[in-house]
DNA sequence: GATAGTAGAAAGTGCCGCTATCCATACCTG
DNA sequence: CAGGTATGGATAGCGGCACTTTCTACTATC
């Protein structure tokens, strides 16, 4: 197919598509002439990729590049594949060296008893939220974490599970890598949904909700 | 106080917090004369929140300046705040019009057992979601949601119990609406720590951990 | 053979979150 | 009370980024 068609079927404007070639996430198409080319489902699929990580995950064009860098690695494995999705996600804002926010965070880690490298992006990121909730004055946040880490093991052992119905390596590895970002999204929306019902429910005097969720 | 001082107690830059004054993020100092204001504990309470609502959160100043308004509002309801500051978060790309997605998203909220809205911006964001998932080709992603939900609803009961230790209306609004965002990036940040910390102890042979989160 | 499409490169656009510069005035130190 | 520094307010500029536009020299197609 020529660049018009991938146009078609994405919906892509043929400008962006151009751009995206020249930004490397697009492999170039199979050169017929010195100035004609052919797509193929490749590119269609890989197309939709980057919209997908771009407009549903926000983020930015290096980033997608690095993610598809490592999705193309064929030597990297599930595990740094993951790695460097997360460094693309959590846009390592490299801020302030808050010593309480660093121990409270590794404190948490203990009382989970994960072992996580403290230099992880996803550490960072969660020495930084809890930086900026002491400086907004919500005190009892950190206590929110044991919360949240139930819920995530609970939901890291659903996507792990996920990445195993897949058939090859890769696409295990394009499962986690989209299924972070697409999950993180979808948890958002969930969440915000969970959070009405249940304050809906509460307005008309239900009991805490066990009789839809029987929850253990 | 100063501005000086505001900014030294803060760190942001002079400038930048002019700019805040001049968009509304900031109510302007009582002023003492007519070159000379005074500012006062409000002001840096509100703008470490808009930092925090701008750097972790990631909002637009446009969205900053409607969560604040919401918090501001007098007459809100504490559910309206919520819904003010989703849609702030949520950032509503209102992209494509996916039947199937929608159908998706509706027959999962009928699973739950959940009466929700499909105008709203969470309902909406996950429909965008399950329409990117499906044109990726993540078939059985919408199988996952249950999962979320579960995750979700556990999370909202916490979240919900959290703003109730709040003394006063105006103290809960901003513990739900700071909580929303900066609960959101911790949770990933979680999420992504309990990922690793289960991959790796697939990696030790060890049986998908039972022994430190005993579950239900 | 006219029309439309294409690869590739270079320059331009629009938005957004600041940042820089000015000015007239106020505070503050010596 | 003089002189340097800070302040509020206003206007203009900047840098990054994700595209878009424009151009040229071709090629496929009707």
């Amino acid at each position: 197919m020529r660049i018009a068609e991938l146009s078609r079927r994405t919906g892509v404007p043929v400008p962006t598509i151009k751009f995206y070639l020249r930004e490397g996430l697009l492999p170039a198409g199979e050169l017929t002439s010195p100035n004609q080319a052919r797509y193929g489902d490749v590119h269609l699929h890989r197309l939709r990729l980057v919209r997908a990580l771009v407009e549903v995950g926000g983020l930015s064009i290096a980033a997608v590049r690095d993610v598809l860098g490592a999705l193309d690695d064929p030597d990297k494995s599930l595990h740094k594949a993951m790695g460097t999705a997360e460094a693309a996600v959590m846009a390592a804002d490299a801020t302030s060296d808050d010593e309480v926010a660093r121990a409270q965070a590794r404190e948490f880690a203990e009382r989970q008893g994960w072992r996580c490298h403290p230099e992880s992006d996803a550490f960072q990121s969660l020495v930084a939220v809890l930086a900026t909730a002491r400086e907004v004055g919500l005190d009892s946040f950190p206590g929110q974490l044991d919360g949240y880490a139930h819920a995530a093991l609970g939901l890291a052992r659903q996507d792990l599970a996920y990445a195993l119905t897949a058939p090859t390596k890769d696409a295990a590895m394009e499962i986690v890598v989209v299924g972070s970002v697409l999950g993180d999204k979808a948890l958002a929306a969930v969440r915000r949904l969970a959070r009405r019902e249940l304050s809906q429910r509460l307005d008309r005097g239900e009991r805490s909700g066990q009789e839809t969720d029987p929850d253990c």
